[in-house]
DNA sequence: GTGTTTGCAAAGTGTTTGCAATTTA
DNA sequence: TAAATTGCAAACACTTTGCAAACAC
């Protein structure tokens, strides 16, 4: 029987490529972050898979590796909610829909969507992103 | 001498308006917000202010007056930060700017920034608002 | 071994709530 | 006077921190 082959998806893998130690805690919760698809996760949420999973991690530790992560640019922070901080797995270029409801969060497919006449930034600061979040209400609720 | 002319702008009328009892406390937080063109104001810098002015009004009245003054549409939410919400005085249609180091907010003028091909909302919602929020760097740091 | 990471519990932040006292109409 | 509003202090949710024990290299 082979070796299963790394694949970039690899927890390993993407904790070395950014230089940190691949440990129990954060392999785990990569493992859960980047297993399947994109995903908008809160702190407390992961927190609640690992268990279900049943792997011990603390809720500081969990908060740290989402931090970590986004400074290593393997996540991005998407604020659209005050009092509760999503982590987006999608590091790529692109925007949110926002249920208001259900306080949701979906990636905004494709690239259709474009932002023009952007305005130059005021003297002295410069452009470090363009966030767009289309607000969404249920219909007949 | 004339009395003064009542102008929309005046903090009794505007509570008149939207049928919020004018309290003082009330009262003196509208004359705090819409005194002076646009502003973005978050509780504790306005329940500082107030302090400042001499106006004695405890944190909760002001989260509690915030939020009714933002049910009535005379203020809007303004969600560009985890664990801080902005209240803007300007409730027309505009985006932000928003200093990363400083938090500070502020309106992008004139309507010249657009959104184009606006993806079609997911079945069965609808947009309920789209908020773009530029982010900036300041330059040098 | 040495430096990094973790878990815990405590502290911190910003916000909301319950309720008696006060104010408005 | 009846109903709405306020202030206080306590409760809250979420996040960060300090430090000793555990772990990775």
């Amino acid at each position: 029987m082979m070796k299963p082959v790394r694949t970039f998806a690899d927890g390993l893998a993407r904790l070395r490529n950014v230089g940190l130690r691949p440990t129990r805690q954060r392999l785990a919760l990569a493992d859960l972050l980047f297993g399947e698809g994109d995903r908008h996760v809160t702190a407390e949420a992961l927190h609640g898979e690992a268990e279900l999973a049943g792997v011990r991690v603390s809720l500081a530790t969990v908060y740290n590796t989402l931090h970590q992560f986004t400074e290593a640019g393997l996540l991005r922070e998407v604020v659209v909610d005050a009092g509760c901080c999503y982590f987006d797995t999608n590091v790529s270029d692109h925007h949110h829909f926002f249920f208001e409801g259900t306080g949701r969060l979906q990636d905004i497919a494709g690239s259709s969507l474009s932002v023009t006449d952007l305005p130059a930034p005021p003297e002295g600061a410069s452009i470090s992103r363009v966030d767009v979040v289309i607000r969404l209400r249920e219909d007949g609720k």
